[in-house]
DNA sequence: TCTAACGATAGAACGGAGATAAGTCTCCG
């Protein structure tokens, strides 16, 4: 069992207690419990035998014992009792929009519900309108949120939500009422999926601003409205909330809206222990209800003794502590990326020409960009057999020597086979000056297979660079399996960068396996892996994964410049 | 139930906003 289906059984048993109307803060230690575990960078099983689990903040003797019968035995005496008492169905009743713990109690103990589908059947049949405290509206809705829950997915992913939230932020600003709009929420801290978007907008007169909401014509469902909030489904089934504020408040209310949970737990355990309190109203005295800071997010920050935190890296990790110290990392910025070292012509399956890439590079602001097609192995991408990636290495001198302000760097993303040798002649690798390898083929393979031909392709002494390292689709494929610890070293080994590829679907390294890269010494590199010059923009999504990962612009080979990039690259070393 | 400061006990983050049903429940970051 891995460090998942501990914290699994753990947040089952805090919210079927919640439904038991347990204690409210054993149903948080649960809950913090499980996250503990989730985010524990090891995993914890070998820590079960001699107790020292303990030692995780958030785990106590108590749930160190549940976890020891859950190794052994796949359940605890907690849970089962439990369940005893009540159903497992019940957790996904607990699931739906509108029903909390104690309404599905209520509904457990007085139908004897505890499935989704009986719930169903119950709604039709205009038995939930009997009970005391629910109606037929309810009925209405909790029919309305199981047909959305059959339909849509969870969570979408960060470039998808973004483009949504940008185009309702832009109908938005047009109006005269508002004076000040941002994108909160998961959102701008740069979450890699979205559960659903937030806006905030600074007005002195709200009430148009909520009609022109509602009016949108993306919007499908009204599902609350009021004077300061509007939530709103869109076709598609996004949930999109829109919170006005008046602009004295605005900045402590951006950071109530950008979160995360977790951030402002930390943040106003901190602001308590001086006295203080935090809203989405500002800082304010606990003695005389002062108002120390409201206005921008700047003031709230120094008024509880911290440096500016960014929204990356407010996720409830060890971010006040570093703040409090003046040794939080100067993120990278959009500015500080100097060129992007993964894209496609049409030399295999891009949109665009070398030359169109290298102008469009150039007036997104870089200074230099690497060429890098397919090789063969990937046909439906018509990669390029050693002859056309001959001519192909000419023709980027070319262009390098034919368009003005931008270096060209001749490169190819060559595919890894499956026995870890490399899909293109060895001289013509070494004559390139960017090599990505990556993986697109032979997926399934056995992890101790896989593991070892990602390391034999390091071995080569041929590779600048992992491409989109785990080989993962968001909301689709899970990455292939395979050592990712082994490849760290090997990484580090041989100097070879892996890549935190921006392209919409990928976001691969995400900022999680970023980070630990990161700590292991792996030198890191992004890429837009554009296959047009629009793409070229996906950049950005590579660049705020970094900063998600705490990067600098030391940690990161786009913000050198060429030349010591070209010497920095685990290919050039030998 | 966990943690911290203690040797048994206190405190744990927050409260506004909206829907719905007639005073509560749920949601939000």
């Amino acid at each position: 069992m891995d460090n998942r289906d501990y914290a699994q059984s753990l947040s089952e048993i805090s919210a079927l207690l919640q439904i038991q109307g347990a204690n409210r803060f054993r149903v948080r230690a649960f809950e913090n419990a499980a996250r503990a575990i989730s985010g524990h960078p090891e995993p914890i099983e070998p820590l079960l035998d001699d107790g020292s689990v303990t030692s995780i903040s958030g785990i106590g003797k108590s749930i160190a014992d549940d976890l020891l019968q859950i190794r052994d035995r796949g359940t605890c005496d907690l849970l089962e009792n439990l369940l005893d008492d009540l159903d497992p169905g019940l957790l996904k009743v607990l699931k739906i929009q509108g029903l909390g713990p104690k309404r599905v109690k209520l509904i457990y103990d007085e139908l004897g519900i505890a499935t989704v589908e009986a719930l169903e059947e119950a709604c039709q049949a205009g038995k939930i309108r009997e009970l005391s405290g629910l109606g037929a509206r309810t009925e209405e809705k909790i029919l309305a949120e199981i047909d959305r829950l059959k339909l849509a997915g969870d969570r979408i992913p960060l470039p998808e939500a973004r483009r949504v939230a940008e185009s309702l932020r832009d109908d938005l600003a047009a109006l005269p009422q508002v004076q000040a709009i941002e994108i909160a929420g998961s959102l701008r801290r740069g979450r890699e999926t979205i559960g659903d978007i937030d806006l905030l907008v600074a007005t002195v007169d709200p009430e148009p601003i909520h009609q022109a909401f509602r009016d949108l014509t993306e919007v499908t469902d009204v599902i609350a409205t009021g004077e300061t909030k509007t939530s709103v489904r869109l076709r598609g089934g996004v949930q999109v909330d829109l919170r006005t504020v008046d602009p004295e408040v605005f900045g402590s209310a951006l950071h109530y809206f950008t979160g995360s949970k977790e951030h402002h737990i930390a943040l106003r355990t901190r602001a308590k222990r001086m006295g203080l309190k935090v809203s989405e109203y500002g800082v304010t005295r606990i003695d005389t209800d002062e108002v120390l800071a409201s206005r921008t997010e700047e003031d709230l920050f120094a008024a509880l003794g911290l440096d500016f935190i960014p929204p990356e890296l407010r996720e409830g990790r060890d971010e006040l502590d570093l703040a409090a110290d003046h040794r939080l990392p100067t993120l990278l910025t959009a500015d500080d990326v100097r060129g992007d070292l993964h894209m496609h012509t049409t030399e295999t399956d891009g949109r665009h020409s070398i030359i169109e890439m290298a102008e469009a590079a150039r007036d997104l602001g870089h200074s230099f960009i690497a060429i890098t097609d397919h090789s063969q192995d990937v046909r439906v991408a018509n990669g390029m057999t050693p002859d056309r990636f001959a001519r192909h290495l000419d023709a980027i001198a070319a262009a390098d020597a034919a368009v003005d302000g931008i270096r060209v760097l001749s490169g190819i993303e060559v595919d890894i086979l499956k026995d870890g040798s490399l899909d293109m002649d060895d001289d013509l690798l070494r004559r390139a000056d960017w090599v990505i390898g990556s993986v697109h083929s032979h997926f399934q393979l056995p992890r101790d297979e896989m593991t070892q031909r990602l390391l034999t392709a390091i071995d080569s002494g041929l590779l600048s660079s992992i491409g989109h390292p785990t080989g993962r689709i968001l909301g689709g494929r899970d990455g292939y399996d395979f050592d990712f610890e082994a490849l760290l070293d090997a990484a580090a080994e041989h100097r070879v960068a892996l890549e935190i590829n921006g392209s919409t679907g990928r976001l691969d390294l995400n900022a999680e396996l970023a980070r630990r890269a990161h700590s292991r010494g792996v030198p890191l590199v992004l890429g837009s892996d554009a296959h047009s010059t629009r793409g070229l923009q996906d950049l950005r999504f590579a660049i705020e994964q970094a900063r998600r990962a705490g990067l600098t612009p030391d940690d990161v080979l786009n913000c050198l410049d060429v030349d010591r990039l070209l010497t920095a690259n685990g290919k050039a070393t030998l």
